[in-house]
DNA sequence: TTCTTGGATGAGAATCATTATAATCCAGGA
DNA sequence: TCCTGGATTATAATGATTCTCATCCAAGAA
C-alpha cells in the first residue's frame, strides 16, 4: 500500500507531468475526503500547509488534472445561459469538450430504478437528464 | 388558431406578466425556430426588430419566463468549476434550484436505447449523466 | 559543485457573463 | 390630464476564470 504522496508520484508520472509540491498537495486536498469541490475550497484548504500558492496555480492544475484524467469535472458547464421554447420534456446531449447540446429522444432512462435510488425528499417529478458524450466533430479530431 | 402575439399575450396574461413589447419580441425570437439560444444571440436578432432595447432586459425577461415557465432553461448552471477524485464512473443528481450536487448509484440507464437514439458518430463511451430535480430542502420551501 | 534552461509558479491585470443600481419611461387607472 | 408602479435602459459592479509576464526552481550538463 502506498502513501497518498507515492499515489499522486505515480499518476504525475504516468501522465507527464512534473510532481510539484503544490500539485502534490492540490491533489490531496481534493482526494482528503470524497466530495465536489470548487477552486476555491480548495485553495482554501491547501494554503493551510501552503500559504504561498496562487489561486491561478490551483485552476492552472485542476485544469491539467482533469485533462489528464486524475481528477474529474463533475458538471461540463456551458459557458453561457441557454434557453429553448420547447416545453415538451426532452432529454440532452452534451459534447464535454465543445459543449454543443442537442436533443435526445427516447425512453432510456428507467424511472423506477432511478427514484428507487434519488435520496428521502428527493423532487424527482418529471427528471430530466443529461446524457455526456463525445461529439462527431471533437471524437473525430482528438 | 392564433398568432404567436396572440400566444404571448395568453401566456403573459395567465403568468401575470405584463405584456410589452419587449417581453413579446423577446418571446417571439426564442419562439421563432426550434432550437437553445444564448441571451448574446437572442439580443442580436431581436435588435434588428427593436434597435433600442437592452440586453439587461434580456436576461431580465430570460429568468422571468423561465421563471414562469413560458421557456426552459437548457442546462442548469452551477455559478463555479467543482471536481472530485472518484473516478468509479457513477451518476450526479442535481437540485434544479440550488444546483446542489450528489452522487447517485444504480444502473437506471437503458444504453442499448441510449445508444439507439444517439446520432451517428457521437461518442458514448461510457455515459455518464445528470438528473434533474429538486433537492429536499428546495421542494419543502418552496 | 556551479551553470543552464524550460517548465512551473505567483501576482495582478484583463476578460466575460451576469447582476445590481438608479434614472427615466410609459401604460393604464383615477 | 395627472399619477403611479412596474418596466426599461445605460452603466457600474461583481465574480469566476484566464492571461501575462517576471521570477523561481529542479534536473541535467559541464
Ligand atoms: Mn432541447
Ligand atoms: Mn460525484
Ligand atoms: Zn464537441
Ligand atoms: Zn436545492
Amino acid at each position: 500500500m502506498q502513501t497518498s504522496h507515492e499515489q499522486f508520484r505515480d499518476l504525475a508520472w504516468k501522465s507527464g507531468l512534473a510532481a510539484t509540491h503544490q500539485r502534490q498537495v492540490i491533489y490531496e486536498a481534493v482526494m482528503a475526503a470524497p466530495g465536489h469541490y470548487s477552486p476555491e475550497q480548495i485553495y482554501a484548504a491547501v494554503r493551510r500547509q501552503t500559504p504561498s500558492i496562487s489561486l491561478a496555480t490551483i485552476y492552472n492544475n485542476l485544469r491539467l488534472f482533469v485533462e489528464h484524467g486524475l481528477l474529474r469535472e463533475v458538471s461540463p458547464r456551458t459557458s453561457t445561459l441557454l434557453v429553448e421554447g420547447n416545453l415538451e420534456p426532452h432529454h440532452h446531449l452534451v459534447c464535454t469538450r465543445c459543449k454543443a447540446v442537442q436533443d435526445i429522444e427516447g425512453d432510456f432512462i428507467n424511472y423506477k430504478k432511478l427514484s428507487r435510488q434519488a435520496p428521502r425528499g428527493f423532487d424527482l417529478t418529471q427528471p430530466l437528464v443529461e446524457v455526456f458524450g463525445l461529439c462527431r466533430r471533437c471524437s473525430a479530431e482528438k
